[in-house]
DNA sequence: TATTTTATGAGCATTTATGAACGATTTTGC
DNA sequence: GCAAAATCGTTCATAAATGCTCATAAAATA
Protein backbone atom coordinates (compact mmCIF):
# COMPACT_ATOMS: atom_id res chain seq x y z
CA UNK A 1 0.00 0.00 0.00
CA UNK A 2 1.51 3.49 -0.95
CA UNK A 3 1.86 6.42 1.49
CA UNK A 4 -0.86 9.44 0.75
CA UNK A 5 2.15 11.47 -0.64
CA UNK A 6 3.27 8.62 -2.96
CA UNK A 7 -0.24 8.26 -4.13
CA UNK A 8 -0.84 11.48 -5.03
CA UNK A 9 1.80 12.17 -7.09
CA UNK A 10 1.17 8.65 -8.88
CA UNK A 11 -2.21 9.82 -9.76
CA UNK A 12 -0.71 13.02 -11.07
CA UNK A 13 1.37 11.01 -13.20
CA UNK A 14 -0.85 8.71 -14.39
CA UNK A 15 -3.46 11.70 -15.39
CA UNK A 16 -0.67 13.40 -17.08
CA UNK A 17 0.24 10.24 -19.14
CA UNK A 18 -3.28 9.10 -19.95
CA UNK A 19 -4.36 12.42 -20.66
CA UNK A 20 -7.22 11.94 -18.29
CA UNK A 21 -8.88 9.19 -16.16
CA UNK A 22 -12.11 8.89 -14.07
CA UNK A 23 -12.01 8.72 -10.61
CA UNK A 24 -13.43 5.26 -10.91
CA UNK A 25 -10.40 4.21 -12.75
CA UNK A 26 -7.98 5.68 -10.10
CA UNK A 27 -9.58 3.98 -7.50
CA UNK A 28 -9.11 0.91 -9.04
CA UNK A 29 -5.56 1.47 -10.46
CA UNK A 30 -4.31 2.48 -6.71
CA UNK A 31 -6.69 0.47 -5.06
CA UNK A 32 -8.31 3.18 -2.69
CA UNK A 33 -12.02 4.17 -2.67
CA UNK A 34 -13.51 6.92 -4.92
CA UNK A 35 -13.58 9.66 -1.23
CA UNK A 36 -9.96 9.16 -1.63
CA UNK A 37 -9.39 9.81 -4.85
CA UNK A 38 -11.46 12.85 -4.99
CA UNK A 39 -9.67 14.15 -1.99
CA UNK A 40 -6.30 13.63 -3.76
CA UNK A 41 -7.89 15.02 -7.16
CA UNK A 42 -8.83 18.35 -4.91
CA UNK A 43 -5.57 19.02 -3.94
CA UNK A 44 -4.03 18.21 -6.55
CA UNK A 45 -5.97 20.38 -8.42
CA UNK A 46 -5.36 23.33 -5.61
CA UNK A 47 -1.56 22.65 -6.38
CA UNK A 48 -2.31 23.18 -10.01
CA UNK A 49 -1.06 20.16 -11.05
CA UNK A 50 -4.08 18.78 -13.19
CA UNK A 51 -8.11 19.87 -14.08
CA UNK A 52 -10.44 18.42 -12.40
CA UNK A 53 -13.90 17.10 -14.51
CA UNK A 54 -17.38 16.09 -13.25
CA UNK A 55 -16.09 11.85 -13.58
CA UNK A 56 -12.57 12.85 -12.89
CA UNK A 57 -9.78 14.59 -13.78
CA UNK A 58 -7.83 15.60 -17.20
CA UNK A 59 -4.05 16.49 -17.60
CA UNK A 60 -3.18 20.34 -17.84
CA UNK A 61 -1.55 21.23 -20.91
CA UNK A 62 2.41 22.07 -20.29
CA UNK A 63 4.59 25.32 -21.71
CA UNK A 64 6.05 23.00 -24.33
CA UNK A 65 2.63 21.95 -26.19
CA UNK A 66 1.32 25.53 -27.48
CA UNK A 67 -2.56 26.02 -27.33
CA UNK A 68 -3.53 27.29 -30.47
CA UNK A 69 -3.66 31.27 -31.16
CA UNK A 70 -7.45 31.97 -29.78
CA UNK A 71 -7.58 29.58 -27.18
CA UNK A 72 -4.64 31.61 -25.44
CA UNK A 73 -6.28 34.52 -26.09
CA UNK A 74 -9.30 33.26 -23.63
CA UNK A 75 -6.86 33.05 -21.32
CA UNK A 76 -6.29 36.08 -18.46
CA UNK A 77 -7.92 38.72 -21.47
CA UNK A 78 -8.75 41.48 -18.53
CA UNK A 79 -4.86 41.40 -17.78
CA UNK A 80 -3.69 41.24 -21.57
CA UNK A 81 -6.28 43.97 -22.13
CA UNK A 82 -4.57 45.75 -19.87
CA UNK A 83 -1.06 45.18 -20.43
CA UNK A 84 -1.53 46.68 -23.97
CA UNK A 85 -2.99 49.63 -22.47
CA UNK A 86 0.18 50.20 -20.63
CA UNK A 87 2.09 49.63 -23.56
CA UNK A 88 0.12 51.94 -26.10
CA UNK A 89 0.59 54.71 -23.47
CA UNK A 90 4.92 54.34 -24.04
CA UNK A 91 4.55 54.60 -27.80
CA UNK A 92 5.38 58.24 -29.07
CA UNK A 93 4.23 60.28 -32.11
CA UNK A 94 6.83 59.51 -34.84
CA UNK A 95 8.09 55.93 -33.39
CA UNK A 96 9.01 53.05 -35.13
CA UNK A 97 7.50 49.87 -33.58
CA UNK A 98 8.13 46.16 -33.59
CA UNK A 99 5.61 43.86 -32.93
CA UNK A 100 6.06 40.46 -31.91
CA UNK A 101 3.06 38.01 -32.45
CA UNK A 102 1.29 36.62 -29.60
CA UNK A 103 -2.27 37.84 -28.06
CA UNK A 104 -1.04 40.40 -25.52
CA UNK A 105 0.17 41.92 -28.83
CA UNK A 106 -3.16 41.48 -30.85
CA UNK A 107 -4.58 43.82 -28.04
CA UNK A 108 -1.96 46.19 -28.34
CA UNK A 109 -2.30 46.24 -31.77
CA UNK A 110 -5.85 47.28 -31.33
CA UNK A 111 -4.90 50.04 -28.87
CA UNK A 112 -2.92 51.25 -31.39
CA UNK A 113 -5.67 52.13 -33.94
CA UNK A 114 -5.96 55.28 -31.92
CA UNK A 115 -2.71 56.68 -33.15
CA UNK A 116 -1.37 58.16 -36.25
CA UNK A 117 2.63 58.86 -37.59
CA UNK A 118 3.64 55.58 -36.51
CA UNK A 119 5.89 52.99 -38.23
CA UNK A 120 4.82 49.79 -37.56
CA UNK A 121 6.74 46.60 -38.66
CA UNK A 122 5.50 43.12 -37.54
CA UNK A 123 5.52 38.76 -38.11
CA UNK A 124 2.19 38.52 -37.23
CA UNK A 125 -0.41 37.66 -39.71
CA UNK A 126 -3.45 38.54 -37.21
CA UNK A 127 -1.50 42.29 -36.19
CA UNK A 128 -1.25 42.86 -39.52
CA UNK A 129 -5.01 42.13 -40.21
CA UNK A 130 -5.60 43.87 -37.51
CA UNK A 131 -4.03 47.17 -38.40
CA UNK A 132 -4.10 46.80 -42.23
CA UNK A 133 -7.25 49.20 -42.41
CA UNK A 134 -5.60 52.03 -39.93
CA UNK A 135 -4.15 53.93 -42.90
CA UNK A 136 -2.32 56.95 -40.08
CA UNK A 137 0.12 53.73 -39.70
CA UNK A 138 3.01 52.61 -42.32
CA UNK A 139 2.60 48.87 -42.06
CA UNK A 140 5.48 46.69 -43.14
CA UNK A 141 5.58 43.26 -42.66
CA UNK A 142 8.45 40.32 -41.86
CA UNK A 143 8.23 37.83 -44.00
CA UNK A 144 9.76 34.17 -43.70
CA UNK A 145 8.13 30.44 -43.06
CA UNK A 146 5.03 30.51 -41.64
CA UNK A 147 4.34 29.23 -38.90
CA UNK A 148 0.54 27.73 -38.54
CA UNK A 149 0.42 27.37 -34.84
CA UNK A 150 0.81 30.91 -34.07
CA UNK A 151 0.30 32.65 -37.41
CA UNK A 152 3.89 34.53 -37.29
CA UNK A 153 6.45 34.28 -40.14
CA UNK A 154 9.33 32.78 -38.82
CA UNK A 155 13.06 31.38 -40.01
CA UNK A 156 15.92 32.81 -41.43
CA UNK A 157 14.43 35.23 -44.07
CA UNK A 158 12.55 36.72 -41.22
CA UNK A 159 15.75 37.02 -39.69
CA UNK A 160 17.28 38.97 -42.42
CA UNK A 161 13.95 41.31 -43.18
CA UNK A 162 14.86 42.16 -39.22
CA UNK A 163 17.96 43.01 -39.12
CA UNK A 164 17.36 45.45 -42.56
CA UNK A 165 15.80 47.83 -40.28
CA UNK A 166 16.08 49.36 -36.62
CA UNK A 167 12.95 49.93 -34.56
CA UNK A 168 12.89 52.32 -31.57
CA UNK A 169 10.86 50.25 -29.23
CA UNK A 170 10.55 46.20 -30.00
CA UNK A 171 6.83 44.88 -27.98
CA UNK A 172 7.93 40.85 -27.42
CA UNK A 173 6.08 38.29 -25.99
CA UNK A 174 6.86 35.33 -24.53
CA UNK A 175 5.90 31.60 -22.83
CA UNK A 176 8.10 31.38 -20.37
CA UNK A 177 9.77 34.09 -17.74
CA UNK A 178 11.98 33.28 -15.03
CA UNK A 179 13.96 34.13 -12.67
CA UNK A 180 17.00 31.52 -13.51
CA UNK A 181 16.40 30.00 -17.33
CA UNK A 182 15.11 33.77 -18.32
CA UNK A 183 12.65 34.59 -21.50
CA UNK A 184 12.21 30.96 -22.42
CA UNK A 185 9.32 29.46 -25.64
CA UNK A 186 8.64 26.38 -26.81
CA UNK A 187 9.77 26.45 -30.53
CA UNK A 188 13.85 26.97 -31.19
CA UNK A 189 12.87 28.74 -34.71
CA UNK A 190 10.52 31.25 -33.02
CA UNK A 191 12.85 31.95 -30.53
CA UNK A 192 15.73 32.87 -32.79
CA UNK A 193 13.53 35.18 -34.79
CA UNK A 194 12.70 36.73 -31.38
CA UNK A 195 16.34 37.06 -30.63
CA UNK A 196 17.40 38.84 -33.76
CA UNK A 197 14.02 41.72 -32.23
CA UNK A 198 15.96 42.12 -29.22
CA UNK A 199 19.41 43.15 -31.17
CA UNK A 200 17.24 45.84 -33.35
CA UNK A 201 15.71 47.75 -30.70
CA UNK A 202 16.65 50.46 -29.25
CA UNK A 203 14.25 49.53 -26.09
CA UNK A 204 13.00 46.06 -25.63
CA UNK A 205 9.68 46.07 -23.91
CA UNK A 206 8.14 42.74 -22.95
CA UNK A 207 4.97 41.94 -22.18
CA UNK A 208 3.74 39.18 -20.22
CA UNK A 209 0.76 38.52 -17.40
CA UNK A 210 1.38 36.20 -14.65
CA UNK A 211 1.01 33.37 -15.57
CA UNK A 212 3.74 33.01 -17.77
CA UNK A 213 6.19 33.71 -14.20
CA UNK A 214 8.06 30.65 -13.56
CA UNK A 215 7.47 28.90 -16.81
CA UNK A 216 10.26 27.56 -18.76
CA UNK A 217 9.95 26.31 -22.31
CA UNK A 218 12.31 24.47 -24.50
CA UNK A 219 13.85 27.50 -26.40
CA UNK A 220 15.81 30.10 -25.11
CA UNK A 221 15.39 33.72 -25.93
CA UNK A 222 17.65 35.98 -23.88
CA UNK A 223 18.07 36.47 -20.09
CA UNK A 224 15.56 38.78 -17.84
CA UNK A 225 18.94 41.40 -18.27
CA UNK A 226 18.67 42.04 -21.35
CA UNK A 227 14.94 43.16 -21.29
CA UNK A 228 14.76 47.21 -20.84
CA UNK A 229 11.24 47.18 -19.21
CA UNK A 230 8.33 44.61 -18.46
CA UNK A 231 4.69 45.11 -18.41
CA UNK A 232 2.75 43.01 -16.40
CA UNK A 233 -0.64 42.33 -14.58
CA UNK A 234 -1.18 42.98 -11.02
CA UNK A 235 -0.79 39.09 -10.47
CA UNK A 236 2.69 38.99 -10.19
CA UNK A 237 4.53 38.42 -7.41
CA UNK A 238 6.49 41.08 -5.65
CA UNK A 239 9.53 38.81 -4.97
CA UNK A 240 9.59 38.10 -8.72
CA UNK A 241 9.50 41.92 -9.48
CA UNK A 242 11.84 42.77 -7.01
CA UNK A 243 14.53 40.61 -8.45
CA UNK A 244 13.64 41.97 -11.73
CA UNK A 245 14.76 45.51 -11.11
CA UNK A 246 17.47 44.51 -9.20
CA UNK A 247 18.98 43.09 -12.57
CA UNK A 248 17.86 46.66 -13.91
CA UNK A 249 14.83 45.79 -15.75
CA UNK A 250 12.22 48.67 -14.66
CA UNK A 251 8.79 47.30 -14.79
CA UNK A 252 5.08 48.58 -14.91
CA UNK A 253 2.42 47.06 -12.73
CA UNK A 254 -0.74 47.05 -15.03
CA UNK B 1 -17.24 8.94 -23.17
CA UNK B 2 -15.43 12.15 -22.73
CA UNK B 3 -16.26 14.25 -19.80
CA UNK B 4 -17.77 17.60 -20.36
CA UNK B 5 -14.03 19.91 -19.99
CA UNK B 6 -12.73 17.19 -22.66
CA UNK B 7 -15.70 17.71 -24.90
CA UNK B 8 -15.64 21.09 -25.16
CA UNK B 9 -12.23 21.53 -26.43
CA UNK B 10 -12.65 19.05 -28.90
CA UNK B 11 -15.46 21.05 -29.79
CA UNK B 12 -13.71 23.96 -30.20
CA UNK B 13 -10.90 22.19 -32.03
CA UNK B 14 -13.41 21.09 -34.21
CA UNK B 15 -15.26 24.16 -35.13
CA UNK B 16 -11.73 26.46 -35.80
CA UNK B 17 -10.69 23.19 -38.29
CA UNK B 18 -14.01 22.81 -40.06
CA UNK B 19 -14.42 26.97 -40.06
CA UNK B 20 -18.13 25.65 -39.28
CA UNK B 21 -20.06 23.06 -37.90
CA UNK B 22 -23.74 22.75 -37.10
CA UNK B 23 -25.42 21.29 -33.53
CA UNK B 24 -26.58 17.79 -35.10
CA UNK B 25 -23.09 17.48 -36.58
CA UNK B 26 -21.41 17.98 -33.71
CA UNK B 27 -24.43 16.03 -31.43
CA UNK B 28 -23.22 13.08 -34.07
CA UNK B 29 -19.81 13.67 -34.00
CA UNK B 30 -19.36 13.42 -30.08
CA UNK B 31 -22.52 11.48 -29.04
CA UNK B 32 -24.70 13.81 -26.98
CA UNK B 33 -27.81 15.56 -27.58
CA UNK B 34 -28.50 18.82 -29.44
CA UNK B 35 -29.23 20.21 -25.83
CA UNK B 36 -26.00 19.59 -24.50
CA UNK B 37 -24.19 20.70 -28.00
CA UNK B 38 -26.03 23.98 -27.49
CA UNK B 39 -24.74 24.53 -23.57
CA UNK B 40 -21.61 23.73 -24.84
CA UNK B 41 -21.52 26.17 -27.72
CA UNK B 42 -22.73 29.04 -25.39
CA UNK B 43 -20.38 28.55 -22.89
CA UNK B 44 -17.20 28.05 -25.63
CA UNK B 45 -18.97 31.59 -27.27
CA UNK B 46 -18.75 33.24 -23.90
CA UNK B 47 -15.18 32.61 -23.78
CA UNK B 48 -14.90 34.12 -27.01
CA UNK B 49 -13.44 30.55 -28.48
CA UNK B 50 -15.60 31.02 -31.09
CA UNK B 51 -19.63 32.60 -32.25
CA UNK B 52 -22.62 31.13 -32.52
CA UNK B 53 -24.69 30.95 -35.50
CA UNK B 54 -28.37 29.69 -35.84
CA UNK B 55 -28.14 25.81 -36.62
CA UNK B 56 -24.33 25.93 -34.87
CA UNK B 57 -21.00 27.81 -35.02
CA UNK B 58 -18.37 29.15 -36.49
CA UNK B 59 -14.64 30.02 -35.98
CA UNK B 60 -13.25 33.20 -35.42
CA UNK B 61 -10.02 32.06 -36.01
CA UNK B 62 -10.45 33.05 -39.65
CA UNK B 63 -8.08 35.69 -40.69
CA UNK B 64 -9.55 37.31 -43.60
CA UNK B 65 -8.00 39.58 -45.98
CA UNK B 66 -11.58 39.78 -48.14
CA UNK B 67 -10.64 39.72 -51.89
CA UNK B 68 -13.87 40.44 -52.45
CA UNK B 69 -12.86 44.18 -53.38
CA UNK B 70 -10.53 42.87 -55.75
CA UNK B 71 -12.57 40.19 -56.81
CA UNK B 72 -15.42 42.65 -58.14
CA UNK B 73 -13.06 44.04 -60.49
CA UNK B 74 -11.99 40.96 -62.03
CA UNK B 75 -12.58 41.32 -65.48
CA UNK B 76 -12.42 38.17 -67.56
CA UNK B 77 -12.74 35.70 -64.84
CA UNK B 78 -13.52 32.49 -66.81
CA UNK B 79 -10.51 33.16 -69.31
CA UNK B 80 -8.34 33.71 -65.81
CA UNK B 81 -9.42 30.34 -64.61
CA UNK B 82 -8.47 28.65 -67.53
CA UNK B 83 -5.50 29.91 -67.09
CA UNK B 84 -5.02 29.22 -64.03
CA UNK B 85 -5.48 25.78 -64.58
CA UNK B 86 -3.16 25.77 -67.22
CA UNK B 87 -0.37 26.99 -64.95
CA UNK B 88 -0.98 24.26 -61.78
CA UNK B 89 -0.43 21.55 -64.44
CA UNK B 90 2.80 22.96 -65.02
CA UNK B 91 3.98 22.25 -61.38
CA UNK B 92 5.35 19.08 -60.38
CA UNK B 93 5.44 17.59 -56.92
CA UNK B 94 8.65 19.00 -55.12
CA UNK B 95 8.92 22.15 -56.71
CA UNK B 96 9.30 25.27 -55.41
CA UNK B 97 6.96 27.70 -56.82
CA UNK B 98 6.80 31.66 -56.76
CA UNK B 99 3.37 33.35 -56.87
CA UNK B 100 3.03 37.32 -57.54
CA UNK B 101 -0.06 39.16 -56.92
CA UNK B 102 -2.82 39.61 -58.78
CA UNK B 103 -6.46 37.61 -59.44
CA UNK B 104 -4.77 35.30 -62.14
CA UNK B 105 -2.65 33.75 -59.44
CA UNK B 106 -5.44 34.04 -57.04
CA UNK B 107 -7.43 31.42 -59.22
CA UNK B 108 -3.65 29.39 -59.78
CA UNK B 109 -3.85 28.92 -55.39
CA UNK B 110 -6.92 28.35 -55.36
CA UNK B 111 -6.04 25.35 -58.20
CA UNK B 112 -3.20 24.13 -55.93
CA UNK B 113 -5.24 23.35 -53.17
CA UNK B 114 -4.94 19.99 -54.43
CA UNK B 115 -1.22 19.73 -54.91
CA UNK B 116 1.02 18.11 -52.00
CA UNK B 117 4.72 18.01 -51.90
CA UNK B 118 5.14 21.73 -53.26
CA UNK B 119 7.17 24.57 -51.99
CA UNK B 120 5.10 27.98 -51.71
CA UNK B 121 6.40 31.83 -51.76
CA UNK B 122 4.60 34.60 -52.32
CA UNK B 123 4.13 38.54 -51.86
CA UNK B 124 0.72 38.30 -52.25
CA UNK B 125 -1.65 38.40 -48.62
CA UNK B 126 -4.79 37.54 -50.86
CA UNK B 127 -3.03 34.48 -51.92
CA UNK B 128 -1.39 33.35 -48.42
CA UNK B 129 -4.57 33.74 -47.05
CA UNK B 130 -6.48 31.34 -49.93
CA UNK B 131 -3.01 28.73 -49.19
CA UNK B 132 -3.20 29.40 -45.06
CA UNK B 133 -5.60 26.37 -43.74
CA UNK B 134 -3.30 23.74 -46.67
CA UNK B 135 -1.15 21.57 -45.05
CA UNK B 136 0.26 20.17 -47.95
CA UNK B 137 1.96 23.26 -48.84
CA UNK B 138 5.15 24.64 -47.20
CA UNK B 139 4.21 28.49 -47.28
CA UNK B 140 6.63 31.39 -47.25
CA UNK B 141 5.92 35.10 -47.51
CA UNK B 142 7.81 37.95 -48.81
CA UNK B 143 7.49 40.38 -46.28
CA UNK B 144 8.19 44.39 -46.46
CA UNK B 145 5.87 47.25 -47.26
CA UNK B 146 2.50 46.43 -47.67
CA UNK B 147 0.58 48.23 -50.55
CA UNK B 148 -2.88 48.56 -50.30
CA UNK B 149 -4.15 48.87 -53.63
CA UNK B 150 -3.25 45.33 -54.57
CA UNK B 151 -2.32 44.01 -50.85
CA UNK B 152 0.94 43.17 -51.83
CA UNK B 153 4.48 43.57 -49.99
CA UNK B 154 7.10 45.05 -52.06
CA UNK B 155 10.33 47.45 -51.20
CA UNK B 156 13.74 46.70 -50.56
CA UNK B 157 12.03 44.53 -48.02
CA UNK B 158 10.84 42.16 -50.08
CA UNK B 159 13.61 42.06 -52.77
CA UNK B 160 16.03 41.36 -50.40
CA UNK B 161 13.58 38.31 -49.22
CA UNK B 162 13.88 37.09 -52.42
CA UNK B 163 17.76 36.99 -53.03
CA UNK B 164 17.44 34.76 -50.63
CA UNK B 165 16.12 32.51 -52.06
CA UNK B 166 15.55 30.47 -55.64
CA UNK B 167 12.97 28.88 -57.23
CA UNK B 168 11.67 26.73 -60.02
CA UNK B 169 9.08 28.63 -61.17
CA UNK B 170 7.62 31.96 -60.80
CA UNK B 171 4.34 32.75 -61.97
CA UNK B 172 4.17 36.41 -62.36
CA UNK B 173 1.31 38.51 -63.45
CA UNK B 174 1.47 41.95 -65.57
CA UNK B 175 -1.17 44.87 -66.63
CA UNK B 176 0.54 45.76 -70.11
CA UNK B 177 2.06 43.38 -72.52
CA UNK B 178 3.49 45.02 -75.75
CA UNK B 179 5.94 43.89 -78.44
CA UNK B 180 7.82 46.44 -78.41
CA UNK B 181 7.49 47.87 -74.61
CA UNK B 182 7.78 44.40 -73.39
CA UNK B 183 6.17 44.11 -69.72
CA UNK B 184 4.91 47.12 -68.00
CA UNK B 185 3.35 47.72 -64.65
CA UNK B 186 1.94 51.34 -63.64
CA UNK B 187 4.17 51.67 -59.90
CA UNK B 188 8.17 51.47 -60.51
CA UNK B 189 8.40 49.96 -56.86
CA UNK B 190 6.23 46.61 -57.84
CA UNK B 191 7.86 47.02 -61.24
CA UNK B 192 11.48 46.76 -59.22
CA UNK B 193 9.95 43.82 -57.28
CA UNK B 194 8.62 41.37 -60.02
CA UNK B 195 12.24 42.11 -61.68
CA UNK B 196 13.86 40.64 -59.03
CA UNK B 197 11.29 37.77 -59.39
CA UNK B 198 12.86 36.81 -62.90
CA UNK B 199 16.20 37.15 -61.21
CA UNK B 200 15.53 34.57 -58.76
CA UNK B 201 13.53 32.04 -61.24
CA UNK B 202 15.08 28.96 -63.25
CA UNK B 203 11.48 29.21 -65.57
CA UNK B 204 9.50 33.03 -65.41
CA UNK B 205 5.89 31.61 -66.48
CA UNK B 206 3.96 34.75 -67.07
CA UNK B 207 0.19 34.72 -66.64
CA UNK B 208 -1.74 36.88 -68.70
CA UNK B 209 -5.08 37.48 -70.57
CA UNK B 210 -5.60 38.79 -73.70
CA UNK B 211 -6.57 42.55 -72.58
CA UNK B 212 -3.33 42.85 -71.58
CA UNK B 213 -1.93 42.72 -74.98
CA UNK B 214 -0.85 46.47 -76.05
CA UNK B 215 -0.73 47.81 -72.95
CA UNK B 216 2.23 50.20 -71.80
CA UNK B 217 2.31 50.61 -68.07
CA UNK B 218 4.34 53.31 -66.42
CA UNK B 219 7.50 51.03 -65.21
CA UNK B 220 9.46 48.38 -67.61
CA UNK B 221 9.45 45.40 -66.00
CA UNK B 222 11.62 43.09 -68.60
CA UNK B 223 11.70 42.56 -72.66
CA UNK B 224 9.42 39.73 -73.26
CA UNK B 225 12.50 37.71 -74.34
CA UNK B 226 12.92 37.33 -70.80
CA UNK B 227 10.15 35.08 -70.11
CA UNK B 228 10.39 31.39 -70.54
CA UNK B 229 6.61 30.93 -71.46
CA UNK B 230 3.26 32.68 -71.29
CA UNK B 231 -0.24 31.41 -70.70
CA UNK B 232 -2.77 33.45 -71.81
CA UNK B 233 -6.11 32.91 -73.03
CA UNK B 234 -7.99 31.98 -76.41
CA UNK B 235 -8.77 35.23 -77.37
CA UNK B 236 -5.26 36.05 -77.87
CA UNK B 237 -4.74 37.38 -81.94
CA UNK B 238 -2.38 35.14 -83.60
CA UNK B 239 -0.07 37.69 -84.87
CA UNK B 240 0.92 38.73 -81.39
CA UNK B 241 1.99 35.24 -80.46
CA UNK B 242 3.45 34.09 -83.67
CA UNK B 243 5.67 37.01 -83.08
CA UNK B 244 6.46 35.71 -79.03
CA UNK B 245 7.14 32.53 -80.28
CA UNK B 246 9.83 33.76 -83.10
CA UNK B 247 11.82 35.24 -79.96
CA UNK B 248 12.07 31.85 -78.16
CA UNK B 249 8.92 32.33 -75.62
CA UNK B 250 6.71 28.99 -75.55
CA UNK B 251 2.86 30.49 -75.70
CA UNK B 252 0.56 28.23 -73.48
CA UNK B 253 -3.28 29.00 -75.06
CA UNK B 254 -5.44 27.96 -72.16
C1' DT C 1 0.49 2.00 27.06
C1' DA C 2 -2.70 5.72 26.60
C1' DT C 3 -3.95 9.53 23.96
C1' DT C 4 -4.10 12.36 20.12
C1' DT C 5 -3.83 13.01 15.31
C1' DT C 6 -4.45 11.56 10.66
C1' DA C 7 -6.16 8.87 6.82
C1' DT C 8 -9.73 6.30 4.98
C1' DG C 9 -14.22 4.47 3.47
C1' DA C 10 -19.28 4.19 3.86
C1' DG C 11 -23.71 6.49 3.98
C1' DC C 12 -26.51 10.17 2.61
C1' DA C 13 -28.10 14.73 1.15
C1' DT C 14 -26.82 17.89 -2.46
C1' DT C 15 -25.15 19.28 -6.79
C1' DT C 16 -24.19 18.60 -11.59
C1' DA C 17 -24.59 16.94 -16.26
C1' DT C 18 -27.63 15.41 -19.45
C1' DG C 19 -31.55 14.46 -22.54
C1' DA C 20 -36.41 14.99 -23.57
C1' DA C 21 -40.43 17.87 -23.97
C1' DC C 22 -42.51 22.03 -25.46
C1' DG C 23 -43.51 26.73 -26.38
C1' DA C 24 -40.94 30.70 -28.45
C1' DT C 25 -38.21 32.47 -32.05
C1' DT C 26 -35.87 32.57 -36.36
C1' DT C 27 -35.16 31.10 -41.01
C1' DT C 28 -36.80 29.34 -45.28
C1' DG C 29 -39.76 28.61 -49.20
C1' DC C 30 -43.36 30.13 -51.80
C1' DG D 1 -45.63 38.82 -46.53
C1' DC D 2 -47.14 34.57 -44.69
C1' DA D 3 -47.01 29.74 -43.46
C1' DA D 4 -44.14 25.83 -42.65
C1' DA D 5 -40.01 24.10 -41.00
C1' DA D 6 -36.06 24.35 -38.39
C1' DT D 7 -33.76 25.84 -34.44
C1' DC D 8 -33.57 27.79 -29.91
C1' DG D 9 -34.13 28.50 -24.90
C1' DT D 10 -36.38 26.92 -20.88
C1' DT D 11 -38.11 23.71 -17.79
C1' DC D 12 -38.14 19.38 -15.75
C1' DA D 13 -36.87 14.55 -14.55
C1' DT D 14 -33.19 11.47 -13.74
C1' DA D 15 -28.98 9.31 -13.04
C1' DA D 16 -24.42 9.99 -11.87
C1' DA D 17 -20.97 12.33 -9.30
C1' DT D 18 -19.79 15.08 -5.47
C1' DG D 19 -19.15 16.95 -0.76
C1' DC D 20 -19.99 16.27 3.85
C1' DT D 21 -20.33 13.81 8.13
C1' DC D 22 -19.12 10.33 10.92
C1' DA D 23 -17.15 5.95 12.44
C1' DT D 24 -13.15 3.34 12.36
C1' DA D 25 -8.51 2.10 11.70
C1' DA D 26 -3.80 3.34 11.49
C1' DA D 27 -0.08 6.16 12.80
C1' DA D 28 2.15 9.49 15.62
C1' DT D 29 2.96 11.35 20.04
C1' DA D 30 3.29 11.64 24.95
Amino acid sequence: MLFEEERKRQIMLYVNEHQRASVQELGEVFQVSESTVRRDLKELEESNLLKRTHGGAVSLQNVNFEPSVIEKEDQFREEKMEIARKACEMISEGDTVLLDAGTTTLHLAREMRSLSNVRVITNSMIVLNELKDYRGLELSMVGGLLRYETLAFVGPMAETALEMVRVDKAFVATNGLDLEEGITTPNIIEAATKRKMFQIAKEVILLADHSKIGKVGYAKVADLSEIDHLIIDAGANDHFIDQLRKQGVSVTIA
